[in-house]
DNA sequence: CCCGCGTGTGGGAGCGTTCCCATCAGGTTG
DNA sequence: CAACCTGATGGGAACGCTCCCACACGCGGG
């Protein structure tokens, strides 16, 4: 009621004197128009305060100038929270200036995972981000195999065929070691991520390349597995504390878990640093909080996200181009744990 | 190549020996189809694999089945992730069940406004959920006017117009303030957000109804406003010290802030909660690990997600209804900053 | 016996674009 | 001066769906 109806291509057609195909061309930024057809229809559009529907575009074109991030639930969850919005906010800022808009998809179960699977069968995305992926997940095959344009942040194994981001999760957790070997540290155990990810194998061999390349031991009863959350973190730490009462340092693979680490450790009477050095990973707000803050290994997580994207829109504009990766370096930031 | 061509409506009915109507009619859940004819439909659906082409429904439907999400860009940069990202897992799960998609839109600066402006315009979504909102902010006006459905997470003002759930913050900062007195605290003051936000004129209310209850000062000396920051809480903290150097308790708008106010009272030499007693809001991730852990008002902020999602598809499905608004409860969770 | 009605069905039109092709003017070439 | 090209233009068709309408059928009632 009231409103008048939309303005339509054929309505600006109209207005300004033209064919249908020419607006169209002025709209593409086709170079085939003259100037005078030019003016007259970018008039008209201003005049009608014309917007091009783009679901009709979409129809013909079958692009649909749209991505999805997909968010594994579990990851969302787990206190990985300032990650995922660094992440977010890193796509949204490799969006900037383009057309394309965001999808959030949490899958949080069976159910969603089939929707999902149906949603991207339909081609309703021109590409997807995929976030936290782990070792023998469905996602990333099925992606594949419909041909999707994908880019994953991690990977799902040293192998990975599809294009990924990530971080120099290998490196940043050397540094971490040389650090505490720096200050002295002897005994240093690990506590890792889930080991069906990649994420969490890569830190544990940087733990135990600096170990060896300083000549200190790397045995395996200085890991302790844990599962990215607080609670993990200070399981893991309990069960070292038991099987290594002497250990001086914990090179911890989040800073959620380090947070729960710390926790374990003051319930022990231990003093961080001067029992024990702390490190995590991330360089996440939690780590500026702690007691004593943490120091920690930064990871460039907006970049990452912003990188994703920008492998993403080529991946989108160039259909059958080579998969890339991109390794991003990472940083220690070095707080008063040790 | 090779892949053989998606089917669509018409492939569907040929192969289930009936017209392109009665496809869509089963697709639709029609009662008006033979139960033979539903069944030949679905076997063939089944065979085919065919997955309906939601474009081309939108465009003839114009609806678009996806709602956006729209973050300005302050919000999230500023400290509140953890708020942010709890709001997107409670929009997910009120989406659960829908075939409603997602769109996240973070508004950083005038072309990003012109471009959503546009997009809104275009009806791109079916309606808006738009999370912190400053009393000038010219987005739910525009809103408005196009006649989109939206929900609010916040309000402009108390006469908000448009649809908006938030939680009791009156309620939560007096239950904050009355602990502090119950603690024996007389000198408290309160550190505020940005004073352009209802959320912080509700806040400040509170404190001042619940000093008033008490029978105690709630003079303007004891009002620091800050912009949840946690350099603002801290800088805030500072300018309170000097002001009223006997203050034992503040009531701090948000953890974040709270942190940066810890951290200046810990730099003054001040013992938290010997000295001066320390409640924050949100109990966010940070208010666990803060030195001391911070008691704090807790929201249900999953749930003020849910609810704006509830709202909206209602709003969405009757158009014209009624708005709504809806106030979450609030709760203290007290830890070893009080 | 015919009309009317309700149920099930299918074809045509249309949603607002883009793309393919035909057309046309004007200038260049042999 | 005819044949040709090149740039600019517009109309038809198509994208895949939903909705409107027409129609066929069987049945009950006047």
């Amino acid at each position: 009621m009231g409103a008048t109806q939309r303005p339509t291509i054929k309505t600006v057609a109209a207005r300004a004197g033209v064919g249908r195909t020419t607006v169209s061309r002025v709209l593409n930024g086709s170079p085939l128009v003259s100037d005078e057809a030019r003016a007259a229809v970018q008039a008209a559009i201003a005049e009608l305060g014309y917007v091009p529907n783009s679901v009709a575009r979409s129809l013909v074109t079958s692009r649909t100038d749209s991505i999805a991030l997909v968010v594994p639930e579990s990851e969302s969850r787990l206190g990985s929270e300032p990650y995922f919005s660094a992440v977010i906010r890193g796509v949204s800022g490799g969006l900037a200036g383009t057309q394309i808009q965001l999808l959030l998809t949490l899958v949080r179960d069976r159910r969603e995972l089939d929707q999902l699977t149906r949603f991207l069968t339909a081609r309703r995305v021109d590409g997807v981000l995929l976030v936290s992926v782990h070792r023998d997940d469905p996602l990333p095959g099925l992606l594949e195999e419909l041909g999707v344009p994908t880019v994953l942040a991690g990977r799902r194994s040293p192998a990975e065929s599809l294009s990924h981001v990530h971080s120099d999760n290998v490196d940043g957790a050397s540094r971490a070691v040389r650090h505490l070997v720096d200050r002295g540290r002897t005994e240093i155990a690990t506590i890792t991520g889930p080991l069906d990810m990649d994420v969490a194998h890569s830190r544990l061999r940087g733990w135990r390349e600096a170990l060896r390349d300083a000549g200190r031991e790397a045995d395996e009863s200085l890991v302790a597995p844990a599962d990215f959350t607080e609670e993990g973190g200070r399981a893991a730490m309990r069960v070292l504390l038991e099987r290594r009462p002497g250990l001086d340092a914990v090179f911890v693979a989040s800073d959620v878990m380090a947070a729960g680490a710390l926790a374990e450790l003051r319930g022990h009477g231990r003093r961080v640093p001067d029992d024990v050095a702390v490190v995590g990973f991330d360089d996440s707000i939690v780590a500026r909080h702690t007691d004593p803050p943490l120091t920690s290994v930064r990871q460039p997580v907006e970049e990452i996200g912003r990188t994703m994207t920008e492998l993403l829109l080529r991946e989108i504009a160039e259909p059958g181009s080579a998969r890339r990766n991109v390794v991003l370096p990472t940083s220690l930031v070095v707080r008063d744990s040790t």
